[in-house]
DNA sequence: CCACTGATTCGACGTGTGTCAACATAGATG
DNA sequence: CATCTATGTTGACACACGTCGAATCAGTGG
């Protein structure tokens, strides 16, 4: 299939890696959007639009050094399949990621990701 | 637990009304998130994890006044009907604010509900 | 009242998404 | 190697969602 478009500011990246999404687009409030800024700019709000994924998100930013063990932070209402799921999708959409030590999985804030989405919803 | 939760801080509102939904919940990184709050705060990410959706929501952000007629944004793509789907779960999410001034119906955003977006994703 | 334009609602269709059980993989440990 | 725990993957299913054309509602003006 043939690259789907990115734009000059993202590096091309990896095949399944992130998305690359965090250096993107200036305030919503500055200009209308571009087709493919709203494209890109849309995986990030959608990949937080699901009340899971944003728990998980949450205990993850808000676990000591933005990193926590999915041991620590898969009490969410959802069975251990669905919390895999989640977190790759949180990945897919550059706001996590991953690495293995040892026994467990840990799971860690892309901090441009969050600064990115940030710039997005201040007007100032 | 009784039925549909809502945040204390939220007014019972309407129906069809916006699902108010502005002033909640601290920033994603102080703490874990909980259910009701994450089921409250998700409306809105998910409101803005679509690329129609998010052009209409720039397009009417970045106008004068924070306010813009149907027609001068509904250049995005899609059918008439589809823009006017799209507008109404923007306003649902309690994103924008409608009225209709003679034959045309403008669109505002809910400066509260940007601004307490911003805050869930400003760390400090 | 009737025609015209702007905007919403309705009904239908195809696709995407969240969920789980079952199975598979990775490391540690016996 | 055998086995146990921690995660990830697969397949299936129900439901939500985005989209459109057609019908409808709301105002304006002839």
């Amino acid at each position: 299939m043939s690259n789907t478009k990115v734009l000059p500011l993202l590096e091309p990246d990896t095949e399944s890696g992130p998305e690359s999404v965090a250096p993107c687009c200036p305030p919503l409030t500055e200009r209308p959007f571009t087709a493919e800024e709203a494209e890109l700019t849309a995986r990030m709000f959608k990949a937080l639009g699901d009340p899971v994924r944003l728990r998980l998100f949450s205990a993850v930013a808000s676990h000591a050094g933005g990193e926590a063990c999915v041991c620590d932070i898969s009490d969410v209402g959802v069975s251990q399949p669905t919390v895999s799921h989640h977190l790759k999708k949180l990945k897919e959409a550059g706001l996590l990621t991953s690495e293995r030590r040892g026994t467990w999985v840990y799971y860690s804030v892309e901090p441009s990701a969050l600064a990115s989405m940030g710039r997005l919803l201040t007007s100032e």
